[in-house]
RNA sequence: GGGCGAAUAGCUCAGUCGGCUAGAGCACUUGCCUUACACGCAAGGGGUCACAGGUUCAAGUCCUGUUUCGCCCA
């Protein structure tokens, strides 16, 4: 006992150890294990509740037996897997007459048990046959030919063979045609006695023996190739036997029952809620619980037999006497019980339960379990009717099923196949935060995750993004106070106000997929902010002011953004990065003691500023066409450059006024901006529908690639302009479609019409044939 | 046999209430060691949304069927 104990703390604290190391932050004072005191205590309780209401009940029944464990297995340890094998068509003589019955069996080594031949009664190819008797070769017993519904016409040859001992179905049959069972199988899957001279012989062995003695004899009738599952020991693999013995349930029905309607109700939710069906299904079908192993490690049953006269008692302790008859001394149940009859107690077990304590009425019921789908019925389900058994609440409001982590086959992971990374020397490698953010990311809601480690690069380098951006934020925050700061005395500028206004939209958007377990959502949305938003452009920006002068009233500005952006941003990735986040937030300027107890950020709709977000397109709009001018023409960042942008209206206003911008983020020196701007000769030329942008490039432009491009922007434009058209052509569509559609619609037609047409005079222009 | 899920760029996956001119990361091509970051920056190429029907003004999205793959249950 010692040694497994010694076992339990090494493995157990090898789990614990990684899941500190992963960042988790769980209730560690609060740790319990199933075989704990206060747990054994609860388990007690429950099986003596249960057998005093009469759910818990002894009897000979087929249970599932692994031959290696030498226990009992609950349906739900066996692992059916589709194996391929043989149906024999094995031939019964009949009695006093020269005519046989053929049955067919997938395990024709169980035929030394048969008692019986069973049809349907619906067959009348069988009509004739149904009370006569037929004789069981090797064993010479006779047996009658019986008619009961549960056989299938067209299985085999419509007549099975009946041995209740080793199988369930059989087993009912038997019990309903008052046909004792005979057992010819011992507990480590060998032939007994009552297998006559198969005795003694491994079960696989046997059926090779018996084939060829039945060969022999003339009694294969034929042999064809079958694909049916097998079962196996979930534990070690071995292929699992029917077994019938003496074993101890629970009657799950009426257990059943209220956890059936909890769900119906919503009283407890699953996300995604298709596994509501799942969960409600087997529920429904739920059969009793075999609750008795015959291991040596577990909770003993607290059963007791009377040693004169073996009546049952069950008792936490010892008994003094016995009810039925004047013995006093008593032997306890051999058995244990299986863990999850532990376990399903777990979310008030661990609280204390059945006393009523502090914990327990502070903590239960809890109102989330996380969790993998193929644990529902081992656990999940079992927790909800433990919970409303005996607590009279649902233990969890909601159940959220995460995907499986398989490997890059999309095997899952075991020890066998030694496909299972260690998680330590995968965060040795990349970090925790890298590992918690990628599979965030990565893991489609309540879909399984094909993991390969080279899948962790994009945590890592997003978090060395991040690193190196809060590098920039922090130096630029040198001296800043944000206690000192009033945000109404400042100037904003064009791109704070389109940063807060993204800010509170990834703020909301973030807590409302926390809220419904979207993880990989909100890991992307953060992703994008902090990457293609904050950092490509906001920064960005956000230097010319930096670099400038400090006393400017815009320094201030970046400055009172920078720290808000980024001291929020912090907190809402906080949940999937718990190191760095803590890191870089301790070294922000007026951060409190720690980003784990910080405020969680909200989002406000005043910063949400529309116009800010539509006009920050338009700078960007330019910006890109600059630097795609530049990396198509070739010009080095290096080389100075300068630009004309012809435009008018908005645009015009809007590029005018971030003019500043656009010479820093695109390496320009002078900018034209004005309806006026003509394009040089020389020069590289990018068409939107309301801006032209050139570039005069003296020596620099091959005009045959200028025509590709512009030829090949055109092309598309058209192509946009006339599906535009044709939606806006069919009066159909006007008619019925959403006013607001169509506009958007007749929108687009413009910009396209005006695309089309800009970009045919550049190519007339030129010489080319951008003509109709 | 019953149920569930998946099929979208070379790969891994987003695409929420049907309104898209289908997106991202990786990979690929080109240029750049631009004083936060080469784990980077900029630009670019790449799609018959598995197939066949249907509903609708409108389908990657809804319905029916088919195929392939995966999982669960019996």
């Amino acid at each position: 006992m010692e040694e497994v104990w010694k076992w339990k703390a090494r493995y157990g604290s090898t789990i614990l150890k990684q899941l500190q190391l992963l960042g988790c932050s769980c209730d560690w004072p609060r740790e319990r294990f199933t075989l704990d005191e206060g747990l054994s205590r609860a388990v007690e309780e429950v099986f003596i509740r249960l057998y005093d209401k009469g759910l818990i009940y002894k009897g000979k029944y087929i249970i599932n037996w692994c031959p290696r464990c030498k226990t009992a297995l609950s349906d739900e340890e066996v692992i059916h897997v589709p194996s391929k094998g043989n149906l024999y068509y094995l031939k019964y003589p009949i009695k006093g007459a020269q005519k046989h019955v053929t049955v067919a069996t997938t395990r024709p080594e169980t035929m030394l048990g048969d008692v019986a031949v069973a049809v349907s009664p619906k067959d009348s190819r069988f009509k004739a046959l149904v009370g006569k008797t037929a004789i069981l070769p090797f064993m010479r017993r006779e047996m009658p030919i019986i008619a009961d519904d549960y056989v299938d016409p067209k299985f085999g040859t419509g007549a099975v063979k009946v041995t209740p001992a080793h199988d369930v179905n059989d087993f009912e049959i038997g019990r309903r045609h008052n046909l004792a069972p005979i057992a010819v199988m011992t507990e480590d899957g060998k032939m007994s006695d009552n297998a006559g001279d198969f005795a003694g012989l491994d079960r696989f062995e046997c059926r090779k023996q018996l084939l060829e003695a039945l060969e022999d004899r003339g009694l294969v009738a034929k042999t064809e190739p079958y694909e049916y599952s097998i079962g196996h020991c979930q534990r070690c693999d071995t292929v699992v036997e029917p077994f019938l013995s003496d074993q101890w349930f629970v009657r799950m029905k009426p257990l059943a029952q209220p956890a059936i309607e909890a769900a119906k109700k919503g009283t407890v939710k699953f996300f995604p809620k298709r596994w509501n069906k799942v969960y409600l299904q087997w529920l429904e079908g739920i059969r009793d619980w075999c609750i008795s192993r015959q291991l040596w490690w577990g909770h003993r049953m607290p059963i007791w037999y009377c040693d004169a006269c073996e009546e049952v008692h069950v008792s936490r302790t010892r008994p003094e006497k016995c009810s039925k008859c004047p013995g006093t001394s008593f032997h306890q149940d051999k058995d244990v019980l299986d863990t999850w009859f532990s376990s399903w107690l777990w979310p008030f077990s661990t609280l204390g339960w059945p006393d009523e304590t502090e914990d327990l009425k502070y903590f239960y019921p809890t109102s989330l379990l996380v969790t993998a789908p193929d644990i529902i019925f081992f656990w999940v389900a079992r927790m909800i009717m433990a919970g409303l058994e005996f607590t009279g609440k649902v233990p969890f409001d909601h159940v959220h099923l995460h995907g499986i982590v398989r490997d890059e086959l999309g095997r899952r992971m075991s020890k066998s196949l030694g496909n299972s990374p260690d998680p330590v020397d995968i965060i040795d490698k990349y970090g925790a935060d890298a590992l918690r953010f990628t599979m965030a990311l990565l893991t489609p809601t309540g879909q399984d995750i094909l993991f390969s480690e080279k899948k962790l690069d994009t945590g890592k380098h997003f978090a060395n993004k991040l690193w190196n951006a809060s590098k920039l934020a922090i130096v630029n925050l040198e001296g800043y106070d944000p206690s000192k700061v009033d945000p109404r005395a400042l100037t904003l500028s064009l791109e704070d106000r389109w940063i807060l206004s993204r800010l509170s939209k990834l703020t909301k958007g973030v807590g409302r997929n926390l809220t419904t377990y979207r993880f990989n959502d909100a890991g992307r949305a953060l992703y994008e902010f902090a990457w293609g938003e904050f950092c490509d452009w906001y920064l960005e920006l956000a230097k010319t002011r930096f670099y400038g002068d400090k006393s400017a009233p815009g320094h201030a500005a970046a400055q009172y953004v920078t720290h808000r952006v980024m001291d929020a941003l912090l907190k809402l990735l906080h949940p999937f990065m718990p190191f760095i986040t803590e890191e870089i937030w301790q070294r922000l300027p007026g951060s409190g003691e720690s980003i784990v107890r910080a405020r969680w950020p909200k989002s406000s709709k005043g910063a949400i500023d529309e116009a800010a977000e539509e006009e920050m397109a338009i700078l960007q709009q330019a910006v890109s066409g600059i630097r795609n001018i530049r990396s198509e023409m070739n010009v080095l960042p290096n080389r100075r450059a300068s630009v004309l942008i012809k435009t008018d209206g908005k645009h015009l206003e809007v590029l005018k006024r971030n003019e500043a911008s656009i010479k820093s983020l695109c390496k320009v020196d002078k900018a034209e901006i004005s309806p006026a701007a003509t394009k040089p000769k020389l020069a590289a030329s990018f068409i939107t529908e309301s801006m032209g942008i050139y570039m005069p490039l003296e020596g620099l432009i091959d005009v045959d690639v200028e025509k590709r491009r512009l030829a090949k922007e055109l092309e598309k434009a058209r192509q946009d302009l006339e599906y535009t058209l044709k939606k806006l052509n069919n009066q159909d569509f006007v008619a019925k479609a959403k006013p607001e559609v169509v506009e958007r619609e007749r929108v687009k037609l413009k910009t396209f019409e005006e695309l089309t047409d800009k970009l045919e005079k550049h190519l007339a222009a030129l010489g080319g044939d951008g003509g109709k």
